[in-house]
DNA sequence: GCACGGCCTGACGTCGCGTCAGGGTCAAGC
DNA sequence: GCTTGACCCTGACGCGACGTCAGGCCGTGC
């Protein structure tokens, strides 16, 4: 088989085959008389092989030296790439269940980015925005109570949940350098302002709920962002802080 | 943040925060007085997306025009990046299929690759090659008799047997050349002869196996290489011949 | 026999950064 | 207050894996 046919059978295009000759990765085993490149299957077999490899990440140069590796048979070959492709699989199933996770956020957590929401009276339709992330993720109580309450928020309305949650944030942050430790009682006082805000503006948030969120803080990177653009150290004392707090109601 | 702390924090590089702040794809929303550039929480938000869609395959362009899109609010690139995702996942997992597949195609025609067998006998011990595919894949009859049978042969028989099916896909392939009809009796002949020789050299091949073996020829891209590499449209051919024969067999 | 598609070999362009070079900045310790 | 070392800046060049011509040879159907 000559370049056009390899490459219309496999998918790669003649340039690719001719830069894996050049850099050796995979040279076909003939020419014809006038210089055309001959393929045999063999040749296509380590072709094949050095796609799929090429495809998990490796560079050509580590796909030639995995292909030139004389202790390793094609069985080999294939046992290793099926476990590597297994671990991608595994990979994106953590980023699928990471983007799950931040839509959640998004609901639990509306408060923490009023900006965003506050954007949203610039050029968007906030009924419409409500309905397309309720049309697929809507189905939480503290959801779906939170887009009832917040139907009937104005800019005023907006502005003052702004301007109190960065007010809150601010005296945090201000605790935090001013080293109060995040399980004493002054702490724990800005964590219980902080659920009430939330309760006040977006849904019921009794202390487990508020817990919970805490926990997110520093385990959802995105939180962690936001509080760690404030001051350094803020998500983790605002989540110790929160949990704390959590515990003495429950205490 | 500085650059730094955003790398620290998500992994990436500060020449890579230098880079996505030159052609425009995250520019910080902020410099500090000495030229620092300052990154917000929403900057961090947009990189997060912008990773995502990167290691979904996206060209950097086409990130920044996604991003940039303003019919678009984050929870829709958060369902998008979701799909995409799912998407991705399913592919690994055909490609998973695929390895697997080709991992059962080497035991049920290893006869049609006797060079490969045969390139064992320079450097390798055929005995150990054997144990491990059977450690994984000799889990059905037809490969534990084939490998049963052929570890008692010889070199002159591995001569002997290439011969023997280099000779049939010789005749083949010039049967295709002269336009003899794969459902014509003739060509059924010649892939009865095929049946014969793999139950002759390797396992019992019934004409409903065999018939499974003739879909593979143009099922499974390595096979159908494997015939295309003598002449094109053989595969094709000896897939249609070899089921023709089936069905005479059976009527 | 010639036209047209396919093949060849350079050689330069592109994308997404890595990797210095040369120089300003900032917090800590003396 | 001054130095030291870590961190930041802006060029600028390099690299991997090709894409994309340019200029020329090959092969075959009318």
């Amino acid at each position: 088989m000559n370049v056009g046919e390899v490459a219309a059978l496999t998918g790669v295009t003649v340039r690719t085959l001719h830069h894996y000759d050049r850099i050796g990765l995979l040279s076909p085993s003939g020419r014809s008389a006038s210089g055309y490149r001959q393929y045999s299957a063999a040749d296509l077999d380590r072709l094949h092989q050095a796609l799929v490899y090429r495809e998990l990440g490796f560079s050509l140069e580590e796909v030639a030296t995995l292909l030139d590796d004389p202790d390793v048979d094609p069985v080999e070959h294939l046992r290793r790439q099926h476990r590597l492709l297994l671990d991608r699989v595994a990979r994106d199933q953590r980023m699928v269940a990471a983007v799950e996770k931040e839509m959640e956020a998004r609901q639990m957590a509306i408060h923490l980015t009023p900006e965003e929401r506050f954007e949203v009276f610039g050029d968007r339709d906030p009924a419409q925005y409500g309905e397309e992330v309720e049309a697929r993720w809507g189905d939480t109580e503290a959801y779906a109570q939170s887009t009832r309450r917040t139907a009937a928020y104005g800019k005023d309305d907006w502005l003052r949940i702004k301007a109190e949650g960065d007010d809150l944030v601010r005296r945090m942050a201000e605790a935090l350098r001013s080293g109060v430790a995040p399980d004493s009682a002054d702490a724990m006082d800005l964590a219980e302002e902080h659920r009430q805000q939330i309760t006040a503006n977006f849904y019921d948030c009794p202390p487990e709920i508020h817990a919970a969120l805490g926990r997110m803080y520093v385990e959802d990177e995105r939180f962690t962002a936001t509080y760690e653009a404030v001051a350094p150290g803020l998500a983790q004392w605002v989540s110790t802080a929160v949990q704390a707090n959590a515990a003495r109601s429950a205490g």
